[in-house]
RNA sequence: GGAGUGGUAGUUAAGUCGGUUAUAACGCUAGCCUGUCACGCUAGAGGCCGCGGGUUCGAGUCCCGUCCGCUCCGCCA
């Protein structure tokens, strides 16, 4: 492997087999300890870790040499492989040393800005800004493997059912609707300008029109949107289009890329997914990409507490708004009045006014013990509790009792420790087409524009009814984490046309922004449909992260910086002039 | 855009009611040590307490502003 390299082996192969075998080791100094008449010295590799040693046996000059090696020198050792006086069994090199006859270093390094052995001590920004030794840490070596391992199983498996990766373009239109675009100024023409990809979305549909039948790639993809510990500005997917698709193949397609690489990566069976509608994820969870590794699902008691006197759950409903609780499983003795009072600050984020609980027994005690002893009996039965269970109960909008208890039931697991290790896949399907945005007043499309209708929903668009329409949508969530979505796609130009006109675009304008996917689709399109994965998402949970940033090698502050390169920066105004840009600021 | 939280030697942290010379561990430097593996021992260097104002006889500590990290809300077709 190494024919043409003074380095003969890593510091992660040797082992007893190998003993008084003449070897050549590069990397680095992991820890280095003089005892005065003998010298060990961790060498470090991303291949593991192997003990060299120079004492009596080796010439003064190389026990000299090798006192001279700090913490991550790179170093190169020549000598012969020994068994150890003392085996270190945490190491996998551990039964044997090297007995230097030679210490080269070549390459120093002043005080490090922290520690790369051990546990992670310092502040995120001090090891954004020196990504280069935080990589060096096994952790994030072994992240970026997963990784590495991952996209090999996709294309892997994705070449094998037929598909084929064609590159799209980075610059390209920018499109109005959705997240903000990233720019780049053109030079050639001035004021105009590209923008970078949101996703290949429009080219992937054209590649259809084009009779690519089966067309993939992992690609990177921009929005110019706020960060999150599971989101960054620039981000990958695995975009996946198929032409004359039904839902159930696409589904069906996707269920087996993640099987295959849930088993290659982790050799995990994610067995059968289960399929649910947006309209039950919201009923039983409250939000539509519910974590199904554990209960506590919620219970619609709206009907139950019509007429309660309880004034503070009768306002929210005679506003016409609901009420739901879920139920912590003996929570009535080991839920503490100040995490009570945290969740209920937790729920207000969510614009829930605030958070009801009883403690059930006879009688309940807490806010829940105002209500009536028939509608204890009610929440009772709607929900499964019994005594000693903690009832939550949230009244208000539809919007804020299901954001509000979504949420809350996903931290209160986790809080209490009620969320099992491992995976639970389930899809979520129907979506609904439209959303009235509050500002706007005007629809908005809940998946992208160029998702087709529920074929029997389509006379509904410009009756009013868009509200009621649902979508060929699905997403695919994995533990609480949205990992895929995708849909079936307009391949109609007339009902394309009509979808444009419903989110209030006249026929001039879906002409100047999205006119040549129009122009595609009059010239012979295929019924098609597809889905793009997060691979981010997806490697996150692969490495058994919930922070994005352990599987992007290079990413991004929750300010969009690069604090290692220093970007963005200014420029130079000569090239903002070619540009054609001017600042204003 | 908003909320919460943090910012004190190179690093991680402590710092009480506003009061002497701002502590400790690791790291660093020098010396000692022949089997360590978080080596050990001795000594030493190292600080604009994020930054800018203010209150006070006196501010790491109280107040106002601001910058940066993280988490969340908005946002993310």
């Amino acid at each position: 492997m190494f024919d043409n390299a003074r380095r003969t082996h890593t510091c992660g192969e040797l082992r007893p087999l190998d003993v008084g075998r003449r070897v050549v080791l590069q990397g680095w100094a992991q820890n280095a300890r003089d005892m005065g008449g003998v010298v060990f010295i961790n060498m470090r590799d991303r291949h593991g870790i192997i003990q060299v040693v120079a004492d009596e046996r080796c010439p003064d000059a190389v026990r000299q040499a090798a006192a001279g090696v700090h913490l991550e020198y790179v170093v190169e050792v020549e000598g012969t492989v020994a068994l150890r006086a003392s085996a270190n069994p945490k190491l996998a090199t551990g039964l044997v040393e090297v007995v230097a006859a030679s210490v080269t270093i070549l390459s120093r390094t002043p005080a490090l800005p922290f520690s790369i052995e051990g546990h992670i001590s310092a502040n995120e920004d001090l090891r954004l800004q020196y990504r280069y030794l935080e990589l060096r840490r096994p952790e994030l070596q072994k992240n970026l493997i997963m990784r590495h391992r991952a996209s090999l199983a996709v294309r892997r498996y994705l070449d094998s059912e037929g598909f084929v990766e064609v590159e799209t373009p980075i610059l390209t239109k920018a499109t109005p609707e959705g997240a903000r675009d990233y720019l780049v100024p053109s030079r050639v023409h001035a004021g105009q300008w590209y923008a970078l990809p949101q996703s290949p979305q429009i080219f992937k549909q054209i590649l259809m029109v084009a009779g690519m039948d089966r067309y993939f790639q992992i690609v990177k993809c921009f929005r110019d949107e706020d960060l999150r510990a599971d989101r960054q500005p620039e981000f990958t997917q695995i975009d996946i289009e198929v032409s004359f698709a039904t839902r159930a193949l696409v589904m069906e397609l996707a269920t087996n890329l993640v099987r295959t690489v849930w088993k290659e990566m982790l050799d995990h069976d994610v067995g059968e997914l289960p399929v649910i509608s947006y309209t039950e994820a919201i009923s039983r969870f409250g939000v539509d990409s519910p974590d199904t590794r554990f209960g506590m699902e919620h219970s619609d008691v709206t009907a139950q507490l019509r007429a309660t006197e309880f004034g503070v759950v009768r306002g929210p409903l005679d506003a016409g708004g609901i009420a739901k609780v879920f139920v912590v499983k003996g929570g009535g003795a080991s839920v503490s009045r100040k995490q009570l009072d945290a969740w209920t600050l937790f729920v207000r984020t969510y614009k829930l006014g605030g958070l009801l609980y009883g403690k059930v027994g006879s009688p309940w005690t807490g806010p829940l013990a105002k209500l009536s002893e028939a509608e204890q009996s009610a929440i009772i039965a709607a929900s499964g509790a019994i005594d000693g269970d903690l009832v939550l109960l949230g009244a208000g909008t539809y919007a804020a009792v299901n954001a509000g208890l979504g949420k809350l039931r996903a931290a209160v697991a986790k809080e209490l420790g009620l969320v099992p290790p491992g995976f639970s896949f389930v899809w979520v399907v129907d979506f609904p087409s439209f959303e009235l945005d509050e500002e706007s007043g005007r629809w908005m499309a809940v998946h992208h524009p160029f998702t087709s209708p529920r074929p029997e929903h389509i006379a509904l668009m410009g009756t009013g009814r868009e509200g009621e329409m649902f979508a060929d949508a699905y997403d695919l969530v994995c533990n609480g984490y949205e990992i895929g979505g995708g849909s079936i796609r307009i391949h109609d130009p007339d009902v394309q046309s009509k979808v444009f006109a419903a989110l209030g675009m006249t026929p001039e304008d879906a002409e100047q922004k999205f006119g040549f996917l129009l122009d595609a689709l009059r010239h012979g399109a295929p019924p098609h449909g597809g889905l793009a994965f997060g691979f981010d998402r997806m490697a996150m949970l692969l490495c058994g992260t919930d922070n994005i940033r352990e599987v992007i090698a290079f990413p991004k502050t929750a300010s969009a910086q690069d604090l290692m390169s220093g970007a963005p920066s200014p420029v130079d105004p000569k090239q903002l002039r070619e540009l054609h840009v001017r600042n204003t600021e």
